[in-house]
DNA sequence: CCGTATCCTTAACGATACTG
DNA sequence: CAGTATCGTTAAGGATACGG
């Protein structure tokens, strides 16, 4: 955005209110709150196989549990990136997808894990020098 | 990876296992828990602007406390995404760039984020919506 | 200026039990 | 099967003060 190597001795009151506003107006932060989130991304991540039902989805995302993944699938349905389908069989089968924007980002998501796991060898060297030199 | 529609009734204790290590094992799940945190991702995609001093770059990651901001550069650095350089002078400069593997992912991140901020507008009516009926 | 150390508060999370 | 409710634990994170 701006030049950063030029930010040095500052501390301007102005400045920092600027940056301040700008940086809780900025959408980036924003996406990244909704992000963030380990089992949000897992879910997502998971449903890009196809739909899912509820406690398949939970055997698929290991280690989550019953409430986190509730939560979590209520979080995605109400930012509009999943959709929950309610069957009025007995027993009740609910199965969740992915809506277009959720696909999208899920998308996305999926490209930045491959980037990350193509550096994993990278960073686990660079751990075990790291630990080494502590 | 294998098709989600056919699992069903399952619950079979090998299928568990299977999906337990494999879940485990998954590399996915391994870069997953490098990039889902809030303060890691806002500093990786700060520096993409270029080198920061410390306490330049927490006065551009807004929020960020003096711990949070130090704990997280130290987890970048020994992951070998961003070098700490040192400059011996009265008072010391410290500043911190990114490394060839950490611009590959910030620029993924930075990807993600723009998909995000895509769908920023469609994920804020879809609460609104969601809300009203709740 | 660049952090570390300490205390303290909150909420994230898991485990368990229970309901439609 | 698909959740909700409650409880207890733990760890993340902010505030503050101090040190190199």
């Amino acid at each position: 955005m701006t030049s950063a190597a030029s930010r040095d001795t500052a501390a301007d009151p102005i400045d920092e209110l600027i940056i301040d506003v700008f940086n809780r107006a900025c959408p980036s932060r924003q996406a990244m709150e909704t992000v963030a989130d380990k089992w949000g991304t897992l879910a997502l991540v998971a449903l890009t196989e196809g739909a899912y039902r509820f406690n398949a989805l939970r055997r698929r995302v290991d280690g989550v549990s019953e409430k986190m993944l509730a939560r979590t699938l209520q979080a995605l349905e109400r930012d509009g990136l999943v959709t929950r389908d309610v069957q009025a069989t007995i027993p009740p089968r609910v199965e969740y997808t992915l809506t277009a924007p959720g696909t999208r980002i899920a998308a996305a998501l999926r490209a930045l894990l491959d980037a990350l796991e193509a550096e994993i060898p990278a960073i686990m060297t660079a751990r075990e020098d790291y630990d080494q030199r502590h």
